[in-house]
DNA sequence: GCACCTACCTAACGTTTGTTAGGTTCGCGG
DNA sequence: CCGCGAACCTAACAAACGTTAGGTAGGTGC
């Protein structure tokens, strides 16, 4: 049921999402999903929610996998193969946050936003240390610019198609890191 | 009242955007829209398109500034400054565009879609001229990426911040071109 | 002064929305 | 076999939505 929603978060947005079509996908009628949820407000802040906590958990299964790594640009790969992973890999919760999470009202995003900030910061404590020469009051932007190269490829990535998830994350990173230049340089990962 | 349609675009999505709101906000009552509109539908294609039109007008205008110009990079800065200038000193146009095309209706998206198309192969020539030797497959990707480190920073920028507008372009493509290493040197940019 | 057009309003329509109260079914524990 | 709670349904509610028909006020041209 939380798998349907998401789904017609994404594909829809918050508010052109109903009960009746979430109820209608798994089977049931629209009264019932409030023996779940108190309200269509709770049963979204659940998806939101998960959203952030399938990123979160992506990011510290990584942070363990690669704690003795030597490359610091190896460990920035790693997390974004794990971002983009929580994007196209793991169900639609994490896809519907990032694509529907300002279409929902203002009460409910400042229920979330806690979550949210926890998961920028790590990413911020992760830069920090992969790019110690960085001025740190630029570090924020520079996550931003990251975020928006990550998250932007719902929109156009697929994951049919010739570019796997493991390329599309090195090419991520080596244009974060070396800039468009240094994309040529990546042919043959696969 | 395309203004007001807009602005509510921005903040709440198409479908929680409501005609009596719209009407409201300029001092008339919802039935009188469709004295200038055939319907909602018609009202927001007219919104969309004039967003890509901001966008459209900006790029051609940097294009015929910048004729003579020598050094490419700054032509690129240039375009970048252009786009975030449609974004946030002309109206509140293109940043609905943005933020809220994809909240629409399929029918009303792919009325939009040969416009987006344009403005997107004005930016694949004018990278394919920029950056002569990437390889012309990664040219949209490389494209993309610079869409979404643009476009997020509806998300987060404040134009009455530190950071001006000429110093985000500055930044963004700096970052675009050398990689994240380079922002540190582009300190003084005001 | 008459006709006409533009811009708006009023008042309602049918539909859909989130939500609720009360009833039904089914399975498990005692 | 009885009781009970979880999971679901039915049927309706008020509110809000996009939309429409018909009417009104003011200005313009003849």
């Amino acid at each position: 049921m939380l798998d349907a929603a998401a789904e017609r978060l994404v594909a829809q947005g918050y508010t052109a999402t109903t009960l009746r079509e979430i109820a209608a996908d798994i089977g049931i009628k629209a009264g019932s999903i409030y023996h779940h949820f108190e309200s269509k407000e709770d049963l979204f802040i659940e998806v939101f929610s998960r959203g952030i906590e399938v990123m979160v958990d992506a990011f510290g299964d990584v942070d363990t996998a690669m704690n003795g790594c030597d490359r610091k640009s190896d460990r920035l790969e790693a997390h974004v193969r794990a971002h983009l992973g929580a994007l196209f890999e793991h169900g639609s919760f994490t896809a519907a946050h990032v694509t529907a999470f300002f279409t929902a009202p203002e009460e409910l995003r400042s229920a979330i936003v806690p979550l949210r900030d926890d998961y920028e910061h790590r990413w911020n404590a992760l830069l920090a240390d992969v790019l110690p020469e960085l001025d740190s009051a630029r570090l924020p932007i520079a996550r931003l610019f990251l975020f928006g190269a990550m998250n932007t490829t719902i929109e156009w990535f697929d994951l049919s198609g010739d570019l796997s998830l493991d390329g599309l994350a090195n090419l991520i990173t080596v244009q974060f890191l070396e800039g468009v230049d240094a994309l040529n340089l990546q042919r043959s990962t696969r």
